[in-house]
DNA sequence: TTGGAACTACGATAGTTGTCGTACTATATT
DNA sequence: AATATAGTACGACAACTATCGTAGTTCCAA
């Protein structure tokens, strides 16, 4: 087999959203970043440490090529979406993805656009 | 406001789904049901113990009338899994329910059965 | 050229989770 | 009655998470 999901804590995965949505950053951005919607804020030396840490989890990559390094997600951000959606279905559905689905669509309001996608994926699925 | 929401952790989760599907217990019947696919099994005192303090969170609720203490979920399973669904939309898709349901529908297969049940239920929330 | 700003490394700590052992208590069996 | 069986209570512990402080390093600007 290839390799071994590591599922991201949720302080980890805040951190990922940040990577993904911008790139490859530095600690400061991600910090800057994390702090933006937040009080109290994280300390600097936090965001560095948990970064370290995600680096040696094997989430992150980092470039310390220069003195400041930069760090991206290891990650693409659909795979460890699909990953975490797996996890869950297991867990707080036995597995029965499709009971996830009606949940997710029943509580949650949807635009007729994003109804429109929906229906076009479940014909899609239908022919096969 | 009315009632918090505590999230149950895995090994938690389990117990739940457990009392959810069989009602009220006892810890050896729920111990049991843990261990009937599993290897190594858990300790009898390891259960009891969660049990308890599912118990002091909330989560259960406790029949002591008994020598033999009766526990049940405090909370439908209906009700709990939407609260997980909520958090797990937020942390692991920034809130976007819809993303999560195209990655759900996506990746997991589903009967002819199920994909109608869905269509019924978008045809439904079109009509608002 | 030296002092401060901005980095990294890393140890420490408190809280949570999962796990179990031991002690104690109530019931059932001989 | 004496002993085995089956419960509960609870302390302990290792692993993990989130958080920060301190120490040390590099670089720029006065």
């Amino acid at each position: 087999m290839a390799n071994q999901f590591v599922k991201p804590t949720e302080a980890e995965l805040e951190i990922l959203h940040i990577l993904w949505a911008n790139g490859a950053q530095s600690v400061r951005f991600v910090n800057d970043k994390l702090n933006e919607h937040r009080d109290p804020s994280i300390g600097y030396t936090t965001t560095l440490k948990t970064m370290q840490v995600m680096n040696d989890k094997g989430l992150l990559v980092r470039d310390d090529s220069a003195r400041s390094h930069i760090y991206s997600a290891a990650i693409p951000q659909t795979e460890t979406q699909r990953n975490l959606v797996n996890h869950f279905v297991e867990s707080a559905f036995k597995g029965s993805a499709m009971q996830l689905v009606m949940e997710a669509l029943g509580n949650h309001n949807a635009s007729n656009d994003e109804l429109a996608e929906i229906k076009a994926l479940i014909e899609q699925m239908e022919k096969k």
